[in-house]
DNA sequence: ACATCATGTTATAAATATATAACATTTATA
DNA sequence: TATAAATGTTATATATTTATAACATGATGT
């Protein structure tokens, strides 16, 4: 998976640990995900496209290989 | 969380076993979805988004109060 | 150089999604 | 009505997300 959350962290001018407490997540959750390290639940990326509000296609995208 | 997957899956006349095989998961992994008790995987939302050709979020919603 | 802040990383624990199996209930249909 | 198909439901196991703590690295500023 690839995210574009950094991207939009630093649109926002946010520290992982910022946008962590955000969405009520730890900084090293926020780590990962930003390295694609995981996949999360649909409501923490809800949590975290509504706050930059954007959908969730514009900040998570999944390679089609990845979907078999 | 609400899901509209079992209206798609009416339009699509698709089962629970049909759309559990189609992604990848156990119907009962579908039922539950489809009761809402659970709060699926990016991953796996994305795919019974694409199989029915809508977004996320056509899909499946949260209320605020979720989101706290 | 030193201190502070932001991020990376690793190991382990806790929480929760999903698998599995079994049986119950509802719905369709012969 | 009877039979099968679809869905509901419960209990337990497994896998994966997320939390937690600890330490490392890199950047920034004094």
């Amino acid at each position: 998976m690839k995210t574009k959350i950094k991207e939009f962290r630093a649109k926002h001018n946010m520290t992982q640990l910022e946008l962590a407490k955000a969405v009520g997540v730890r900084r090293e959750t926020i780590s990962f995900l930003e390295k694609g390290e995981y996949n999360p639940s649909l409501k923490l990326a809800t949590k975290i496209a509504r706050l930059f509000q954007v959908s969730i296609e514009e900040l998570f995208f999944f390679e089609d290989s990845e979907l078999d």
